[in-house]
DNA sequence: TATCAACACGAAACCGTTTTCGTCTTTTTT
DNA sequence: AAAAAAGACGAAAACGGTTTCGTGTTGATA
């Protein structure tokens, strides 16, 4: 019952060849006549030999494997990327090889070692909680000595010197607030996480800048700070309550659902009475009563993106340490939770 | 700058002894001196030596690896699933390859011939909605006749001899059922998917077995078959709006939400006017306004079994071909898209 | 007919490990 | 002191391929 795979080995002893010559014939090499080549090929198609992954990859030191190691997968936003990077691999013979870290310094290290040994040809990573928060980056930088090639993005790093990419954060932010400005709102609040991450804290720059651009003073009690897991939603309703506000925006999808929970409880219209914006362009923005407008930060084009650039570096001869930064541009997506300028 | 990897070939020059010492030294073998075992694993350590691990796996013919297919990632259902497998697999010492059918029969077989060229020791999947319907499990039986271990999920044919692990999904549309009948709903539609999904089936049977013991008719006017993809809300207005039902229930999260989105359209109130239940116990569901009362699947439990009952298989040397199939109750998470019985 | 390509194939090294089976020393036993 | 038994290490095969470099046959050339 058990049909063994077969090897070169094997069909060498039935056809009483040698194993380099089944070897060429099955790569149409010139070297054999034509007679050997097609009954060692049609034996092979018989019998339904493919070459072994691993021996392959022994030999030619090359898995056709790309390691990514993401944060969580739970996240809308991940999985896109996830399906982008999926893609353009997969198109280009690659299988991808996911790893979770779960937000932990820890874990990440652990999966990125795990990987390092031969069973990748490169890494394309978003970083942990753990590790932004952490700052500690050398699990990152022996790997890129070693000469894997890496591409970082969303949550990157300057301390690494590696392909990356990333969407202009700040520029999302601004021109959300921008549109909150325009609509006349002048008490917009700032649902953010803590300071660690790198893309919050670009956000906060471009909610800042469109404030100042617009001549308006930058309030600090306008903004709430909230940990990123285990959402508080009485805090944001303390926080709410206190300030009355007139919009909303949040770097991310779930505290914009949270915060319009919140004053739709209180009574209030959205987005009569207060618009929200949300960042990262999820189902959750978009089946939300009513659905919010959003950031949207092109996850699979990020992932296409990376993976593109991954393979560029895994299948260039050449060492030339020449790393790129691409910057996507994010889209404000329009929908009910602001008013409507048409 | 480029620090190359070190092999056991490296020591062994470098210490001048031969590479069978170096790797016995490493192992702690008994056989090799306290002396040179203390020299050759301090050399190790500086140099901080990690075995290849695609070496190893052409030795051992077992990679550590576990290839999963799965539809669609972007399905919160699937992503918590994955999330399941990483937990166990990754605990076991196992990574976890995905790759994704894309809902097509023919990624879906590319998928599996690539991975199973030795690149896995075993493999979770679940059916693309290609392969459900075209009924073709070549490639699943060719990939089990080679010995290698393979466990379904969720949606599993019974054509192919494995391990499989899924939910009670009569079970779970008849609780759901059996709740919106006990509010005292009598004419409860039901959204589904077009028939060839074994899953939507199954609560299909649920759904009339429920009616059925609570002595109602079944009328098949008061189902709409809609394709999973490309969801029609003119469709499903059309159709609501035609039967006028006093309770939804739906095969899964994302009809749901249409479903309740076009009621509420029309201006009735959910729970109080219609009562309205979804499969797959999602975000969507959690954070809809109302937020939906849904059968939970339990996907991360639904992972970490499917790895459990895999790595089982793969590490058990004993070749006795016995398949266990895990059936998993559902839970109805009550939330406020259904009356409260308290 | 001796020489030389061209042809068709095989031997062997190699990728980085693991593991079995020698083999050479040294120590213990009688 | 000779024989046996440990002790410590190396050689080599194996995993399944690829590839370089022979080498033995042909057939053509001089």
């Amino acid at each position: 019952m058990l049909k063994q795979k077969i090897t070169l080995k094997h069909i060498a002893k039935e056809l009483d060849v040698s194993i380099s010559t089944v070897s060429k014939a099955l790569k149409n090499s010139e070297e054999i006549s034509r007679d050997t080549k097609e009954k060692i090929q049609a034996f092979a198609k018989l019998y339904n030999y493919k070459p072994n992954n691993i021996a392959i990859s022994l030999k030619n030191k090359r898995t056709k494997n790309i390691g990514v190691i993401i944060p969580d997968i739970v996240h809308h936003f991940f999985t896109t990327v996830i399906r982008g990077i999926e893609n353009y691999a997969n198109a280009k013979g690659y299988n991808v090889i996911v790893c979770l870290s779960d937000e932990s310094f820890d874990k990440e290290v652990i999966n990125m070692e795990m990987l390092a040994n031969g069973s990748i040809d490169g890494f394309i990573m978003s970083l942990s909680a753990g590790t932004e928060k952490k700052k500690d980056f050398n699990h990152l930088k022996e790997v890129t000595e070693q000469g894997i090639p890496m591409v970082l993005f969303d949550r990157v790093t300057s301390e690494i010197n590696c392909d990356k990419v990333l969407i202009d954060d700040i520029q999302g932010a601004y021109v959300a607030t921008k549109k909150l400005l325009d609509e006349g709102r002048r008490k917009i609040a700032l649902l953010t996480t803590e300071d660690f991450f790198s893309v919050s804290m670009n956000r906060n720059k471009g909610y800042r800048k469109a404030l100042k651009d617009f001549g308006l003073e930058v309030n600090p009690d306008l903004v709430l700070k909230l940990p990123f897991m285990d959402i508080d939603e009485a805090k944001i309703e303390e926080f709410l309550n206190q300030i009355e506000p007139d919009a909303i925006l949040s770097v991310n999808e779930i505290f914009g659902i949270y915060g319009m929970r919140v004053v739709q409880r209180k009574g209030l219209n959205v987005p009569k009475d207060i618009s929200i914006i949300g960042f990262t362009d999820g189902l959750l923005a978009k089946h939300a009563n009513p659905s919010i407008t959003s950031v949207a930060q092109h996850g699979e084009l990020m992932g296409e993106t990376a993976a593109k650039m991954l393979i560029e570096k895994v299948e260039s001869e050449n060492e030339e340490e020449t790393y790129r930064t691409e910057i996507l541009q994010p889209t404000l997506i329009e929908r009910e939770s602001t008013l409507n300028q048409v």
